[in-house]
DNA sequence: CCACATATCT
DNA sequence: CAGATATGTG
């Protein structure tokens, strides 16, 4: 079966993948090129970032990868792989001489699906086909989750524009619809001509779905929620606002029964801190944090699940410098989330009182502290939202249990996937219709491990049009300080403390960070989360290509993943570059990990 | 009538 | 259990 790859040669695939680098130094360009022929690739190369993007423009379905050096005068190679992962949604892999991390994490953040140094050696080239292969198959999944929405799902081919992606093998894409359509058939017929009587399809949140619907609720705001906005938001023609609202009542159950399970387990071992003004600059910061995070945590002895435990035990110190791969996996980024003032604990109706309760923790679990100074700044999510234990969004159902779509990268690398996916309001939506064969032992393999979020960001402007802080603000509030990840404990389920923050950044206190997951032995959750980790995420795989950062950093992924989407997203509503200035992810949800 | 929350059903 | 649907409220 075809990749639905464009390539002309898909069926000798990879050979014949339409490489398009992209340096600015002439040898370099020479070099990989050579490199890349030897690969049997097809190769183009191209030494003006500006000319890379206009031929990418021009020949749409020219390319089924690119790479790209960072460095380059006419154009910032993340520029160039922000248009790209925006615009034509390929596959991008960076390279640069060096391996500064904050450097490479950038790249991930903006949504490289690699990083390769140079001299780049022949053996990464030679595996680069995996990232449009990878690609590819999501794409099927996608599509797959989208069987439960039997015709509905349809009109996603009508509606949505498609700039993307190569076209899919219609074949395949065919036979979905056709059993659709069989589904449908038995039911008109029982049905018949009273279409009223007709139950509606059942909605299968998906976790893309699902992805959306969180990016959703946390660019609303937590205690601003309501079906309608979401709805809006998520921006996903088929769906009613009953199913958002069914599926927000679903959420907040999962959410408030979370929290009473940590709830109980209060207690302050947080430490202040002081002054978080450091001018960090983004995606130093954040890596920083996540980077030595583990150390911290480890030499405290803390709470040592501060999430990256886990980490840090399978990959080992030495990650934490050089090795990106290592050092991605770290990223557990999160992102803060903007809300309209959701500091500003407004109480509302006595039937919300949960809510407001709820969402205050929530905010606690994610640094709150930090942002709560801000007013329409950001605030973290609730990262446990919507991912693992809890809530299940489906697991598709369909064809083989893979619950989780697989995101681009992550076979092979550690990256945790940002990108793509992101899409401008408008040309929103990416229209997949590539179907192909799994390969049953991968997705198998990798199942679970992935929770590939899809963005699609939401849509274009704040439904309550409040403006948004001038990013640099959220940076500096955002940074976490990494000494303090070790000492991240519990706190009172916040709510009280935060709704009184006195906004200020330099009061901003950590005390509460990120209670809830940290708590040890706090409860089922936790336990039960890590087990998943361990289950899903080493079986097998703990030796090669960092199977196992990846994994876990995906695996709870959807509220990294959301977060870092939306950030990226809010980069590109504002104005886009602070996105390459502020970057940073403040390290949170290490909760998430916990070991 | 709408949007929402909540309860209940499937 | 997840999601739909019914009911009640503002």
């Amino acid at each position: 079966m075809e990749y639905g790859f464009a390539s002309p040669r898909a069926d000798a695939f990879p050979a014949g993948l339409r490489v398009l680098v992209v340096d600015d130094d002439p040898t370099w360009l020479k070099i990989l090129e050579k490199m890349l022929k030897k690969c049997s690739y097809d190769v183009t190369t191209c030494g003006l970032a500006r000319d890379a993007l206009k031929m990418l423009r021009e020949r749409k379905d020219g390319f089924d990868i690119v790479i790209s050096d960072v460095n380059m005068p006419d154009m910032d190679g993340f520029k160039l792989l922000e248009h790209v992962g925006l615009e034509m949604d390929l596959p991008v892999i960076m390279m640069s001489v060096d391996g500064e991390t904050r450097r490479v994490m950038k790249g991930v953040q903006h949504g490289a699906c690699d990083y390769l140094l140079k001299p780049v050696r022949m053996k990464e080239l030679q595996n680069i086909w995996q990232h449009v292969f990878r690609k590819k198959i999501n794409e099927v999944k996608e599509i797959e989750s989208l069987e439960g929405y039997e015709d509905t799902w349809i009109r996603r081919n009508g509606s949505e524009g498609s700039d993307d992606g190569p076209p899919s093998s219609g074949g395949d894409t065919i036979s979905v619809k056709k059993r659709k359509d069989m589904e449908n058939k038995e039911h008109e017929d029982q049905e018949l001509n009273d279409p009223s009587a007709v139950k509606k399809a059942r909605v299968v949140w998906s976790v893309d779905l699902h992805q959306k619907f969180v990016n959703a609720v946390n660019y609303i705001g937590f205690d601003k929620v309501g079906p309608k906005k979401i709805l809006d938001l998520m921006n996903v023609p088929w769906l009613t606002r009953e199913n958002v609202a069914s599926h927000l009542q679903k959420y907040r159950l999962y959410l408030s029964r979370l929290q009473k399970q940590n709830e109980p387990k209060v207690c302050f071992a947080g430490t202040r801190q002081s002054d978080l003004t450091s001018k960090d600059t983004c995606g130093s910061s954040g890596l920083q944090s996540s980077i030595t995070m583990p150390q911290n945590s480890v030499a405290t002895g803390n709470y040592g699940y501060c999430g990256n435990t886990v980490l840090v035990q399978d990959v080992g110190p030495e990650t934490c410098d050089g090795d990106m791969k290592g050092i991605i996996s770290f990223l557990p980024v999160t992102e803060p989330k903007r809300t309209l003032h959701s500091d500003a604990y407004v109480p509302q109706k006595a039937n919300n009182g949960s809510r407001q309760g709820l969402t205050r923790s929530c905010g606690s679990l994610g640094l709150d502290a930090n942002y709560a100074s801000f007013d329409s700044t950001i605030q973290p999510q609730p990262s446990w939202s919507g991912e693992i234990t809890g809530m299940q969004f489906t697991q598709q159902p369909k064809k083989e249990q893979d619950p989780y779509p697989m995101s681009d990268d992550y076979v092979h690398l550690p990256l945790p996937r940002t990108q793509h996916n992101h899409r401008q309001p408008t040309s929103s939506v990416n229209h997949r219709t590539a179907i192909m064969e799994r390969d049953k032992a991968t997705s198998a393999e990798i199942k679970a491990l992935l929770i590939g979020y899809r963005s699609n960001h939401v849509k274009k402007e704040s439904p309550t049009g409040h403006t948004v802080e001038p990013v640099s603000f959220q940076s500096e509030a955002d940074i976490v300080n990494p000494q303090d990840f070790g000492k991240m404990s519990t706190a009172t389920s916040g709510s009280s403390q935060m709704k009184n923050q006195s906004f200020s950044p330099s009061s901003i206190s950590n005390s509460e960070p990120l209670q809830q997951n940290t708590i040890p032995g706090s409860g089922s959750f936790l336990a039960s989360l890590h087990k998943d980790l361990e289950v899903c995420s080493f079986q097998g795989y703990i030796p090669e290509n960092h199977f196992n950062n990846i994994d876990l950093f995906n695996y709870d992924d959807p509220a990294f993943s959301t977060n870092l989407q939306t950030h990226f997203f809010e980069g590109q509503r504002f104005g886009c570059d602070y996105l390459c200035e502020s970057m940073e992810y403040p390290v949170m949800d290490q909760s998430l990990f916990i070991a």
